[in-house]
DNA sequence: TATTGTTATACTCTATAACTATA
DNA sequence: TATAGTTATAGAGTATAACAATA
């Protein structure tokens, strides 16, 4: 974890002066926002042993067994070198396994375990735990309203193979 | 440049399915959006040969010359050391010089050059363009909605070193 | 004794290219 | 000929520890 990331919370002040521009973007908001909650998440899920890019791809695999490894590299942004890697970890845990694709033998069908399944669980209640502390400041009207925008500005980048269209 | 940055921008779609759950996290579309974001800042600095980094740095030290490379390093999440390759490296380019601090002779001084305003307010412009196509989809108002819950979100999370009172 | 900046170094993560098997 | 997954490897990025100068 980064010493970055600890000695922040303690020298953690309240607004910043008008001088550091940055804030005032919404951009760099949503750059400093983000990494926040990404040091966050990977904090509190390394508690029950997950990272936080383990817990996206048994959410994503969860959905279905229908996306390919390429599917999850455009999806969650991982190169498709690193899915390898992080399915290798998740089946030597037997959260998953890899079956072939009849339709398609080329590809894997991947598909969660019960331990997996538990495990998932697991990390999704922590997930919700770390989202309401880190937007504790916003009622809840205000965090669906986040979503939504946030929403709005995704939609249309998504990978086609995550779409229902 | 990630492959799956290119690949990703080919294949989008409109918006995710029922079964990605992921997608109706708000935390994670912060995730998600901050990724697509910072790569299309890098990609979009590249063009006038400054890294996404080196833009924070040059903006904060517009601020005024009064943050040490500590503070830059908690204010941006990067490593102290980091920092040093960042500066060393705005230096070169001489955006900014290291002066001493009469004040505290371990700390040092940034100083803009003229060549690193002109560098920034070019990256300034590039930013604000990265934005207007990066939150295009919401209106004025809605930016400046996102731009509020953001900052709430992020209040009280900003180092000591920026902060007003 | 603690802190700032620095260096050297180890480590992790990511990207590149090549290969196998399938289509 | 192209694509999915894999491997090996190179390269970039990050963290760790130690040091000099200063407080």
């Amino acid at each position: 974890m980064a010493r970055t990331a600890s000695t922040q919370a303690k020298t953690a002040g309240s607004v910043p002066r008008q001088e550091f521009l940055l804030a005032a973007r919404p951009g760099y908001l949503l750059h400093k926002a983000a990494m926040l909650l990404d040091e966050q998440a990977e904090t509190s899920l390394a508690a029950i042993g997950i990272r936080a890019r383990e817990f996206f791809v048994l959410s994503a695999v969860a959905g279905g067994p229908d996306l390919s490894q390429q599917d999850l590299s455009r999806l969650l942004n991982l190169d498709p070198t690193t899915v390898v890697a992080v399915i290798d970890e998740l089946e030597r845990r037997e959260y998953l396994g890899r079956r072939r694709n009849p339709a398609d033998r080329r590809r894997h069908l991947l598909v969660l375990t019960d331990a997996g399944r538990t495990a998932l669980a697991e990390a999704d209640e922590k997930a919700s735990a770390i989202e309401a502390e880190f937007f504790g400041a916003l009622s809840s009207d205000e965090r669906d309203t986040l979503r939504d925008l946030l929403g709005r500005v995704m939609s249309g980048r998504w990978p086609a193979s995550i779409c229902a269209s």
